[in-house]
DNA sequence: TCTGGGGTCCTAGGACCC
DNA sequence: TCTGGGGTCCTAGGACCC
C-alpha cells in the first residue's frame, strides 16, 4: 500500500524578540546591546538580555539584577502595532492562506504555490529576506508537514533561523525534544509529567491515550497523544476572529475604596466599549475578573439577552457584578481588576438588552470623548469620583 | 521588589427543555 | 407515583499562550 506523506507545506512565522526587535529597530544606540520592554514586568527582551537569563514575564527587578547592564524602554504599542501589520502585508503578499496567532507570529500554507515560487524553503528564505528589507525585522520560520510542527520547528531554530521538518524524518525530529515543547504542555502539565518521569516527547508517546487521559483529562490527555505522534490534521484558517475583548489594570497593593474601584471599573468598561464599536463588534456575556495580594482570582460573569456595545449598558452590569463581589472583596486585599466582554457577534446590534435611553448612552458617549480629548483620561476618573460623591449614576464631567 | 495585559480553550455542575 | 436520556446554555474556575 502506499501512503502519502504529503509535502511539508506550512510556514510558522514568528518575529524574533518582537516588542524589543522594534525599539533596536528605531534607535541605532540599543543595537547589539542588551533591552527589556516594560518597567514592572518584562514584556520582552533582546537576546543580548536573554543571554543573561532575563525571561519574559519577569518581574523588572529579577531582570536587573540578572542582567544589570540592561537598557530599560517603555512599551510602545502603537509602533508595534504597525510594525505588525507591515509584517502581514508581507504573509499576505506570500500568499493568501495565512493564520494571525498573536501580533508577531502566523501560520502560512504555501502548498498550491510550488510552480509559481518554488519550494516551501525557497518560499521560506525568501519571506525572511522580504520581513528584514520591507520592515527591518528579523524573523524565524519554521516549515512541515503540520502546524503543530512548523511551529516546533520554528521555536527550535529561533533565533533568526530556518528549519525544515522534512517528512520522512518526523518522528525523529520530534521525539527527543523535552516535553514542554509541545503546545498546550505549561508549567503544570510539564510538572505531572515529570512526576512520572516522562521528560522527553518520545516518553509521552509510548504511553496509550487512555493513560494520558487518566493524569490529565479527556481533551489535554487525547491533545497530547495526539501531538506526540505527530497526527496534526488542522488546517490553515483564514479569518478568524476574535471571541472576547477585554481590558484590565494592575492597582498595586494599597487598599481601594469602592469609589476608585467604580471608577477604574468605569475607564475600563469606557476602553473595551470603544474597541468594541471600532471593531463593529458586539456582545452578550460580561466578565469581570479580580485578582487579589495573594495571587488568587475570581471572576464573576452575566450573559445579558442580547448583544451591546454601548458603554452604559455594559457599565451596569460591570457594576452589578461588581457588588456582588463586594463580600471577596473586603475579604482580601484586590490588586487587578479586568473587564471582558465576550459572546461577540459579528454586526454591532443595535438592539439593547437592559431597559435603556439610547439617546442618553449616545450623549454620555460623547460627552466622556470630548472630556477624554479636552482634559485627558484622568478627568474622567474624576468626574466619577465626583458623580459618586453626590449620590449620582453618571460622572460629573467638566465642560 | 513577587507579577502586564491581551487572549484561547476545557471542565464541571446546574438550570431548563424536550 | 415514579422516573429516562439527551441537548443547550450559563457560570466559575483553571491551564495555557504570546
Amino acid at each position: 500500500m502506499f501512503v502519502s506523506l504529503g509535502g511539508a507545506n506550512i510556514l510558522h512565522a514568528d518575529l524574533d524578540a518582537f516588542y524589543a526587535s522594534v525599539e533596536q529597530r528605531d534607535d541605532a544606540r540599543l543595537r547589539g546591546r542588551p533591552v527589556i520592554v516594560g518597567a514592572g514586568v518584562v514584556l520582552a527582551c533582546s537576546y543580548e538580555a536573554k543571554a543573561y537569563g532575563v525571561r519574559t514575564a519577569m518581574n523588572g527587578g529579577q531582570a536587573l539584577r540578572r542582567c544589570p547592564g540592561a537598557i530599560i524602554v517603555e512599551p510602545r504599542m502603537s509602533a508595534y502595532s504597525e510594525a505588525s501589520k507591515a509584517v502581514f502585508k508581507v504573509f499576505e503578499d506570500t500568499t493568501p492562506l495565512v493564520e494571525g496567532l498573536s501580533i508577531d507570529e502566523a501560520f502560512l500554507d504555501v502548498g498550491g504555490l510550488r510552480k509559481i515560487r518554488g519550494t516551501p524553503v525557497e518560499i521560506a528564505r525568501r519571506l525572511r529576506a522580504e520581513v528584514l528589507s520591507r520592515v527591518g525585522l528579523p524573523i524565524t520560520v519554521g516549515v512541515a508537514r503540520t502546524k503543530f510542527l512548523a511551529k516546533v520547528a520554528s521555536g527550535v531554530a529561533k533565533p533568526d533561523g530556518l528549519l525544515e521538518v522534512a517528512p520522512d524524518r518526523e518522528l525523529e525530529f520530534l521525539h527527543p525534544l523535552d516535553v514542554s515543547r509541545l503546545w498546550g504542555v505549561g508549567e503544570v502539565t510539564a510538572e505531572k509529567l515529570r512526576n512520572r518521569g516522562l521528560t522527553k516527547v518520545g516518553d509521552v508517546a509510548i504511553l496509550p491515550e487512555a493513560a494520558l487521559v487518566a493524569m490529565l483529562g479527556r481533551a489535554s490527555g487525547r491533545h497530547l497523544h495526539a501531538l506526540a505522534h505527530n497526527r496534526d490534521p488542522r488546517p490553515i484558517e483564514v479569518g478568524r476572529r476574535r471571541r472576547s475583548i477585554g481590558s484590565q489594570r494592575a492597582l498595586g497593593r494599597s487598599p481601594k475604596s469602592p469609589a476608585t474601584l467604580d471608577a477604574v471599573l468605569a475607564g475600563l468598561v469606557d476602553r473595551v466599549t470603544r474597541r468594541m464599536r471600532n471593531a463593529e463588534r458586539s456582545g452578550r456575556t460580561v466578565t469581570l475578573r479580580l485578582r487579589f495580594d495573594d495571587f488568587t482570582r475570581a471572576t464573576r460573569s452575566h450573559t445579558l439577552p442580547q448583544a451591546t456595545d454601548q458603554t452604559r449598558a455594559i457599565l451596569l452590569t460591570a457594576r452589578a457584578l461588581l457588588r456582588a463581589a463586594h463580600p471577596l472583596i473586603a475579604a482580601q486585599g484586590i490588586t487587578m481588576i479586568g473587564i471582558s466582554v465576550g459572546n461577540l457577534e459579528n454586526e454591532a446590534a443595535l438592539q439593547l438588552a437592559l431597559p435603556f435611553d439610547k439617546a442618553a448612552n449616545n450623549e454620555l458617549d460623547s460627552a466622556l470623548d470630548q472630556v477624554k480629548d479636552k482634559f485627558g483620561t484622568d478627568a474622567i476618573t474624576r468626574g466619577i469620583l465626583l458623580g459618586k460623591r453626590q449620590g449620582l449614576e453618571m460622572p460629573m464631567l467638566p465642560d
